[in-house]
DNA sequence: CTTTAGCAGTCGATTATCGAGAGTGCCAGC
DNA sequence: GCTGGCACTCTCGATAATCGACTGCTAAAG
C-alpha cells in the first residue's frame, strides 16, 4: 500500500493533498483550472491534467464521469490521513472549550464523557461519540445495600476508578434497615478491593451457603463482571443532526440511512470495541470498516485513560469527506485532556 | 369550533371521516372516484365533488392545486379524533406485547419509561416519547451515603415512590467509612418520610449549625426539589428512524428538520410539560402547538400514574397524518398499564 | 522525456415542450 | 337535492435541445 505512494514524485503528492483538501472543503469534484488557484503549483493545467490522470491509474482518485473533476477514492484519504492531517494541532479556542466544557462537572466520568462527545461533536461537524471510562479490571472500593422495602434493596457498588454502578435486587427474605446495614458492613470488609474474579472464587468457595449473602454476591460478580465486558460500555453520541448538514445528506435516503446507523446501537458499539492504544489515534476509512453499511463513512478513534488502571473511547464519525485534520486533532486532544482528568482522579486523596 | 362540525349533514361527515381515513393510510390527495370504493356511500361521484366543495368552504380539506383530490386539514384531523378515533382499543397483539416488555423488568419505573417509549414507537410507527414517572410532592423514604473517597460521598436518596436518585457531594471535612454510616442512620432518623417543604424547614431552624450536616441537608433539599419539578423530568425517546420511514419525510430538509427537532430536548420537554389529567389522552394536532417548530406535527400525549402519588408521561409524535386511533389507543392502553404497575409498587409491602 | 497550448468531444444539468392521465367544476336534466 | 356528462386544469414523466464545464488528445516547444 504504501509503495502506491512511493511512485508519486512530489508535485503529484502536494497535488493529491490539495485535491483532497479541495474536496474536504467544497465536496465537489475538483477541477484542475480550479487547482491553478494554488500558488504552490507552477504549472499549466495541461500538466496537472497529465498528472491527475496519472492519479487516476493508481486508484487514487476517480471521476464520476468522462469529463468531470476527480474525487478522492479511500486511498487518496489514507494518504492525506498520514502525510497532512497527523500534524494538525488542535486550535487554541477549541481547547479552552473543552477545559470550560469539562472543568464543570469536578470528578464525575459520566458527565466527562457526555460532554466530550457533544463538544467533539461541534467542532468536527459531524457525530461524537464517547464512552464512559471503563477500568481495567473491575476492583471494588465499597459495597451498599440501601434498603428500598424490605423484600427489595438498592446494591450500590463503588468501583476503584470512582464509577458508580447500581442495581435494584430482590432479597430472599425481609431486611430491616439496621440489618441491611450490618449486612453491607459485612460485605465490605469481605468484598472491598477484590475483582469479579475473587468474588467469584469466594462464592464457589461457599457453595453450601445460600440465602441472602450467596445471593447478593452472585449479584455483585454480575455487576463486576459487566464492568469488565466491553458489552456494558455507557456511550453517548451525539451530533446527528450536524452531520445531517453535511452535503452528502441531502438526499432523503441518505440521511435516514444515517439515523438508522446512529440509532443502532450495535454499530456504536463495535465502532469503540477495537480502538488503539492509550494515547493513539486511528483513522479508519470507508471501506476499512468491517461492518458493511459503514462503508461511506469514516471514523476517527482514540483511547483515553491511564494504562493498567482505566481507559475509555473518544470518536467522530462522518463521511469519508470529513476534515481528518480536525478530527484528529480535536480527538487527540480530548484524549490526553481526559487521559490528565482520570489520572488527577487516582491520585487524588483515598 | 364544534359549529363547524354541526352545520355537516350525517353523509358529509362519514365522508370526511373516510377521506381522513385514506389520506392517513395512501399519503396522498384523496380523490372523489377513490371515494366510491366505499360501500357506505351509496351516491354518484358527483355528489362527493359537491359535498368536497363544501367540505374545502368550511376549512376542513384542502387542494394542493386546483384539480387535485383533499387533502384534510388541522380541523378534519380534530374532528376526526373526536368522532372517531378515540373509540377504538388497542388491538390484542399490542397488549401483550407490552405486558412481555414491561413484565421483565419488574419494580423499576425508569425501564418501564424506556421500554414504554420503545414498544410505542414501534406499533405507531413515529416517535415514542416517555418520562420517568415522578412524584407529586417528593418525599423521601430513605437517605444513604456511600463513600466515594475520603473527601466525597456518594448521596443516594430512595424517594417514597421507589425512585432513586443519587448525586456526588464534596464534604467539607474527611470523613471515615464507618463515620459516614453513622451521620446516614442520623440522617435517616430525621428525614424519613419528610418533604423537600419539611427539609428546607429543618435548615432554616438550624441556621446557626453548619459543617457537614448542614451541607448535606442542603443538597437534599436541592435535589428533593429537583425531584418536583418539571424539568427535572428524565425522558426517553425512542423510534426517530420509524418516524423519518413515513413519506413526508423523503426530502432530505424535512429529514433533518426532524431530527433537529427530536435532538432539541427543549422542543422535548415542553411536549410532555403540559400535560392532560390521570386517564385522559389528550391530542395536540399541527397548528395547536405552542411552539412554531411542530406546526406539522402531531403530538398523543397521556399521563399515567396515581392521583396524588406519582406520575410520568407517554407521548406519540407524528407528522398531522399520523394514525391517530392507533397512536390514541396505544397511548390510552400504555398510561392505564404504567398506571397499574405504579399502583402494584404503592401497595407493596413496606 | 517533460511541459505546454489548443481544440474537439463528452457529459451533466437545466430548461422547454408535449402528451397522457387523473380529477375537478359546472351545467343541464331528473 | 342528486346525477350524468363534458370541457377544462394541472401534474407527471418522457423526450429533446441547449449551455457550460472539463477533460483527453495531439502536436509542438523546452
Amino acid at each position: 500500500m504504501q509503495t502506491v505512494f512511493e511512485q508519486l514524485n512530489e508535485r503529484r503528492k502536494t497535488l493529491l493533498g490539495l485535491i483532497v483538501d479541495d474536496y474536504i472543503q467544497t465536496a465537489a469534484p475538483v477541477a484542475s483550472q480550479h487547482l491553478l488557484k494554488h500558488p504552490e503549483l507552477k504549472v499549466s493545467p495541461a500538466t496537472i491534467r497529465n498528472d491527475m490522470a496519472e492519479l487516476e491509474d493508481l486508484g487514487l482518485i476517480a471521476r464520476p464521469h468522462t469529463s468531470a473533476g476527480g474525487v478522492p477514492q479511500d486511498l487518496a484519504y489514507r494518504f492525506y490521513v498520514e502525510s497532512v492531517a497527523s500534524h494538525t494541532k488542535a486550535p487554541r479556542i477549541f481547547q479552552v472549550l473543552v477545559q470550560e466544557a469539562l472543568h464543570q462537572d469536578e470528578a464525575d466520568p459520566e458527565a466527562w464523557a457526555r460532554e466530550a462527545a457533544g463538544v467533539l461533536s461541534h467542532e468536527v461537524r459531524n457525530v461524537g461519540i464517547a464512552t464512559v471510562p471503563r477500568a481495567f479490571q473491575a476492583r471494588i472500593r465499597h459495597v451498599q445495600l440501601v434498603p428500598v422495602r424490605d423484600v427489595q434493596a438498592l446494591l450500590v457498588l463503588v468501583m476503584q476508578e470512582r464509577r458508580v454502578r447500581q442495581q435494584r435486587i430482590n432479597l430472599p427474605q425481609p431486611f430491616t434497615a439496621d440489618g441491611l446495614i450490618d449486612l453491607s458492613s459485612a460485605l465490605n470488609a469481605a468484598l472491598a478491593d477484590k475483582t469479579a474474579r475473587d468474588v467469584r472464587a469466594m462464592v464457589e468457595a461457599h457453595q453450601a451457603d445460600n440465602g441472602a449473602p450467596r445471593l447478593i454476591m452472585e449479584e455483585i460478580v454480575r455487576l463486576v463482571a459487566l464492568e469488565e465486558e466491553q458489552e456494558a460500555e455507557r456511550h453517548y453520541v451525539e451530533g446527528l443532526r450536524d452531520m445531517l448538514s453535511q452535503p452528502e445528506f441531502t438526499s432523503g435516503d441518505r440521511a435516514r440511512e444515517a439515523v438508522g446507523l446512529v440509532e443502532d446501537t450495535d454499530v456504536i458499539k463495535q465502532m469503540t470495541a477495537d480502538v488503539p492504544d492509550h494515547g493513539e489515534v486511528r483513522v479508519i476509512i470507508g471501506n476499512e470498516n468491517r461492518q458493511e453499511g459503514l462503508r461511506h463513512y469514516s471514523i476517527v478513534v482514540g483511547r483515553y485513560g491511564v494504562p493498567g488502571y482505566a481507559s475509555g473511547t473518544i470518536a467522530a464519525m462522518g463521511p469519508t469527506r470529513m476534515d481528518y485534520a480536525r478530527a484528529i486533532s480535536s480527538v487527540r486532544y480530548l484524549t490526553s485532556f481526559l487521559s490528565g482528568l482520570l489520572d488527577a482522579l487516582r491520585d487524588s486523596p483515598e
